[in-house]
DNA sequence: CAATCCATTGACTGACGAGTCAATTAATCA
DNA sequence: TGATTAATTGACTCGTCAGTCAATGGATTG
């Protein structure tokens, strides 16, 4: 049993990091097993076939995301202090490296026809989008959900943006902006 | 002369249906032939190779798209007027017609790694951006600049959602984040 | 009507890759 | 130890697909 456990996380390693590599979801599974030093039938045998390899690896992704966020919250009480802390967590060095940004791009792509993908994207939205309105609720009100709504768009958009334009290096910028939305919003208001 | 024209029009539509009906950029170019009544032979003759073929595709919607831009501001002087157009043109039905948003989610995939892409991605983003600072500089002055990025973030960010998430058919609730957005924007100027 | 040129076909090739499976090795246990 | 079970291999199959090419059809032109 400790194999097992081994074994995937290894070959979800190197799914991110070859995916990564390539851009694209079109690696080869024999190429994934390669670089986590297994042989392709292994990958078959614990995973089942390639999209289930896949899933699998973005599962663990927005794990590894979820527990970040809470890392990052923990102890914090005042709400600004809560929203600036995930909202910089969406553009924390994590989200960037390996493959994670391949990963992503070729997420969205899947979620277009698996369900699968579409369920954990969606729970993925809902999750950020409770964690934003939980800390607006008390500096907005009824304005919360909207808030979160486009804080929660503006972060999936910059992320995007500067995820594909290679001449950005430090990802402080889109950061940047985010926060000062999030000021934005919140001087608006009392209109 | 004429022919040529006519069949490359023919095997892009059919490029964006095939795309669309298949959500990914895996479709041969047979399929793709196919459906657009011609033989594969030709897609390869006209266009060189599959990658071609899809860049071909992306310019011609960015082509369509940027028209478009251009006939609803026509005629629109006002700065809110016009930045108001511009921001509902990325949420036509013409933007998620057919396969457009698959073929969107697709050319973000080949950006990592074709500089082609590339290169009219960042010209799709520089032209969106300075479209907006155009009408933003006589509401904002300097900071037209920063606010047309968060708006240009937000854009990006609530079509991919919208266009991901299936229950929703109408397009109406994202536009009206963006619309607020804007307003939040400039209503945040006096401070 | 030749002759030339463009448009178009579709059978074919060569490579590649997902997934299988029978065989091998390592671990566990009684 | 020997027997049983789990882990792991990698050669193999079978289908698929990008791209080629030689041949055909259809205009156009002089």
């Amino acid at each position: 049993m400790k194999a097992e456990q081994k074994r995937r996380q290894e070959l979800i390693a190197a799914t991110i990091r070859e995916i990564g590599a390539e851009g694209t979801l079109n690696v080869t599974v024999s190429q994934i097993a390669k670089r986590a030093g297994v042989s392709p039938g292994l990958a078959f045998h614990y995973f089942g076939d390639k999209e289930q390899l896949f899933l699998a690896t973005m599962r663990s992704i927005l794990r590894t995301y979820g527990a970040l966020i809470r890392a990052n919250l923990a102890g914090k009480t005042e709400p600004v202090e809560r929203l600036t802390a995930i909202l910089e967590t969406n553009f924390s060095p994590s989200q960037f490296e390996d493959g994670a940004v391949a990963a992503w791009l070729n997420f969205y792509v899947l979620a277009q026809t698996s369900p699968e993908a579409q369920r954990l994207l969606a729970l993925y939205h809902r999750r950020f989008h409770s964690n934003l309105v939980y800390s607006l609720r008390p500096l907005a009100g009824d304005a919360a959900h909207g808030i979160a709504e486009r804080l929660g768009g503006l972060v999936d958009g910059l992320y995007l943006r500067f995820a594909l334009n290679r001449s950005h290096v430090d990802p402080g910028p889109a950061v940047a902006q985010v926060l000062k939305a999030l000021e934005v919003e919140l001087s608006a208001l009392n209109d």
